[in-house]
RNA sequence: GGGCUUGUGGUCCAGUGGUUAUGACGCUUCCCUCACACGGAAGAAAUCGCCGGUUCAAAUCCGGCCAGGCCCA
């Protein structure tokens, strides 16, 4: 049995220690935008679907001539290796110094790093992978650094206020994955508010309190939308608003929105741009004037006082309630607002449509997706994140005056919240100055991609690139900010094409995931099956379309790699283990296969050149096994004995399974690869970097007609065998064959010699069919 | 709620106006023919989700409905 994990290990190796895949700039370049797997995760089967359905056309390209630039990079920003570092090494913000904090996610990252590529290398990735960039790096830190300043300085960078999540007793900032619900017993206070009744769960926020809302469809309150009332105790006016996603059922139908008590307040604060009231901070509520510097405990007890005291209050349930804590302690969160970074997308929002018109969207539709998006964007972008590990602002503040200080481009890349040089505030001298604490989104570096790429290697005149690859999951985020940061940087599109991909079910179309236990390792498919085999499932499909992993499709492509290896070993066994050279074909059946090639190598290509991988793999197969093994090896191997034409034959053969091997090889690398080599023991290079077999019209041939009746015939034979339950290989003594004699007649030794015929009689008939 | 997308033999998936609807997996029968039994040959198996419309002609175009999936709200 072949043995697919030495041969992939020797090839894989081959290819990376001899740079097949380094890029060289020449005349022709293709340029890739890769995406960069985070490193706090490992390669799934998604990945071991999408990223071969890249290497096929980055391997294709490679042979049509391209010098393909495929760099390869890792993620590593932001919360996902936060939460792994903290994982693997029970370090959390908390209980180390920045400084060190971010040391430790840097060193863990690049551990990571070393293993991780490994999947993408065994799976037969032909990026350059001594060649990578990783986000967390100062180069990429600098460049994102420059690119943000290059927003500062064309206008585009803004602050704004905007809403961040900490947990009061941690004392850090925490996001809503961190968040998890819990139930406590609380008491639902309420109130009335000078005419219109409310409950609340949170009376120590009255003086937070901005707007009251019903819902639209409450007959009781219909009469108040519109109007004013004044929040008891404080007297200040709110106006009654309406909103669909208030609850008729709970309390009176009616509720305060305070800035903030919880994230429903966060979203109608954000979805109607009130004004806020911010009087909670660490725990602790100040109003300035009720409560001053209280714990939340004693200021609610004080409001409710003070409520009662001036009869406010109708009455005091207790309830059980759902409320957002911090997993981490349990702590309820706290909602403040802070002053952000924002990027200003909203005023280009048709530049951004055209700009999504300029690039070609596979599959089409995918670009409706990016269409509806921009479309409905309602906010611009904002890049602050209350995170520790990411791409820090290089911004400073004077306290004194509020002024922003940034950094100079000789500086970068910088860290303010480690930097130690005294600066100083130009406008009013003050030394006062404080660092910028925020890091940027990772989306903020990671729509950079482009630049980074081309950058590193120095070939930014490569801009734009040619294609991007990725899932339509991240259409809104990665797609979407990469072409806004193109824009406005460049007025250039990122990449001529961005290609979509589909997700991974099971067989039965489930999503995979650890709690139905349903996951299936590539490592393991690879192991099982080859990584071959595993490439060649994924081109099962047609791009973008989702795909059910199953068993029986991984074993087509294990089928196709010892079919090929078999078929090498037969043409190697009747040359005598020497492959003779080239000729033109003269013989019939020769100039017939050669016509089928010819046809297959034009239909391949072309659906190649369309992203059509599986329709190209299809149209492949077919030519190997049914014209190539089936008929054209079965006509040849009893027949090629004969001097007169054995030389040419067997140079047929070798060439055209030389060519079947150069088409299978973007989807199959290996067993390509290895073939080939066999096939040629002197060749020193690689199968990926050979020329693509090209069409050729003046190998289209007459005799294709005639063979192909002559096949019909064998057809017939094979059928009457298999109805009388002989072999194949079974004699037939005499054959009354009724058809075309003028052909029959020039091709009747291949009749006999395949079908074991002793004796033939023909004639001539309009019909064909075998006489009993 | 809005948008996109899918619905074809038991299963997975091609086919986007026109002769008996492609193939794979599975199934049945036969064949160890000196490359391959993870092979070869033959065969059974589909009223192309439902209803209606356009057309000489619809799996294919249009409308509605039903059922899945994804994105957004």
């Amino acid at each position: 049995m072949i043995d697919t994990v030495a041969i992939e290990k020797k090839w894989k190796d081959y290819w990376f220690n001899n740079n097949i895949f380094a890029f060289k700039k020449g005349d022709k370049n293709y340029t890739i935008d890769t995406p960069p797997p985070t490193v706090s995760g490992k390669m799934h089967v998604g990945h071991a679907f999408s990223y071969p359905q890249q290497d096929f056309i980055a391997r294709y390209k490679r042979m049509k001539g391209y010098n393909v630039f495929y760099p390869w990079g890792f993620d590593d920003n932001g919360l996902p290796t936060e939460k792994f570092v903290e994982k693997e090494r029970r370090v959390t913000i908390d209980n180390t110094p920045l400084k060190d904090y971010i040391e430790i996610c840097r060193e863990v990252s690049r551990e990571s790093e070393k293993g991780l590529y490994q999947a993408w290398y065994d799976t037969g990735i032909s990026a350059d992978f001594k060649n990578y960039i990783d986000t967390s790096s100062d180069f990429s830190i600098k460049i994102s650094q420059e690119m943000f300043l290059d927003l500062v300085a064309k206008k585009r960078a803004y602050r704004d206020e905007a809403p961040y999540i900490t947990c009061p007793t941690c004392r850090t900032a925490i996001s809503q994955i961190e968040m998890k619900d819990a139930i406590i017993s609380t008491e639902l206070v309420y109130i009335n508010f000078n005419g219109i009744e409310i409950a609340t769960t949170r009376p120590e926020m009255l003086g937070a309190c901005v707007a009251i809302f019903v819902n639209p469809d409450d007959e009781r309150f219909k009469k108040f939308i519109g109007t004013t009332v004044n929040v008891p105790v404080y007297g200040y006016p709110v106006k009654v608003m309406s909103d669909p996603s208030i609850d008729m059922e709970f309390g009176t139908g009616a509720e305060m929105l305070c800035t903030f008590g919880d994230q429903h307040d966060l979203e109608l604060w954000k979805k109607y741009g009130i004004k806020a009231r911010i009087i909670l901070k660490n725990n602790r509520i100040n109003d300035g004037s009720v409560i001053i510097n209280m714990p939340i405990k004693d200021a609610r007890k004080k409001i409710i006082d003070e409520l009662q005291s001036k009869n406010y209050i109708i009455k005091i349930e207790k309830i059980k309630h759902s409320v957002n804590t911090h997993e981490r302690c349990g702590t309820p969160i706290e909602i403040g607002i802070s002053k952000q970074w924002y990027i200003k997308d909203l005023d280009i929002k048709n530049e951004l449509i055209e700009f999504g018109n300029k690039i070609e969207w596979v599959p089409g539709h995918m670009k409706i997706r990016y269409d509806n998006w921009v479309t409905g964007l309602k906010w611009d972008w904002c890049i602050s994140r209350q995170r520790y590990f990411g791409v820090p602002f290089p911004v400073w503040y004077c306290d004194n005056c509020g002024e922003i200080i940034l950094a100079g481009n000789e500086e970068l890349p910088v860290d303010p919240r480690l930097d130690n040089k005294k600066r100083k505030c130009e406008k009013c001298g003050s030394d006062n100055i404080v660092p910028e604490t925020d890091v940027m989104d990772t989306w903020a570096t990671s729509s950079l991609s482009p630049t980074l790429y081309l950058k590193h290697i120095n070939q930014m005149d490569l801009y734009p690139m040619d294609s991007r690859f990725q899932g339509h999951d991240i259409i809104t985020s990665w797609a979407f900010t990469t072409i806004l940061r193109s824009y406005l940087h460049y007025g250039e599109i990122p990449w001529r094409k961005i290609v979509i991909s589909g997700n991974v079910y099971d067989p039965f179309g489930q999503k995979m995931s650890k709690s139905k236990g349903n996951i299936v390792e590539p490592r393991a498919i690879i192991e099982n099956y080859g990584a071959d085999a595993l490439r060649y499932w994924a081109s099962t499909t047609m791009q973008g379309e989702n795909i059910k992993l199953r068993e029986q499709d991984l074993m087509r492509g294990r089928k196709t790699v010892i079919k090929l290896e078999n078929s090498l070993k037969l043409i190697m066994m009747l040359a005598n283990n020497k492959k003779p050279g080239n000729t033109i074909p003269e013989f019939p059946v020769n100039r017939w296969i050669t016509t089928k090639m010819e046809r297959t190598i034009k239909e391949v290509t072309e659906y190649m050149e369309n992203n059509e991988i599986m329709k190209a793999r299809i149209s492949l197969d077919k030519f190997f096994w049914n014209e190539y093994c089936d008929n054209y090896l079965e006509m040849i191997k009893n027949e090629s004995s004969k001097d007169d034409r054995r030389d040419e034959t067997l140079s047929t053969a070798f060439s055209v399974f030389e060519n079947i091997l150069k088409m299978y090889s973007p989807i199959m690398p290996f067993i390509t690869e290895e073939l080939f080599h066999q096939a040629n023991p002197s060749f020193s290079g690689s199968i990926g970097l050979e020329p693509y077999p090209e069409f050729d019209g003046q190998m289209i041939y007459n005799e294709e007609n005639e063979v192909d009746y002559i096949i019909g015939v064998i057809d017939k034979i094979r059928n009457l065998k298999s109805q009388m339950k002989l072999s194949m290989a079974a004699p037939l003594d005499i054959l009354k064959l009724h058809g075309d004699a003028k052909i029959i007649q020039k091709y009747d030794y291949i009749l006999e010699g395949m079908m074991h015929i002793n004796s033939m009689e023909i004639i001539n008939s309009e019909d064909t069919y075998i006489e009993n």
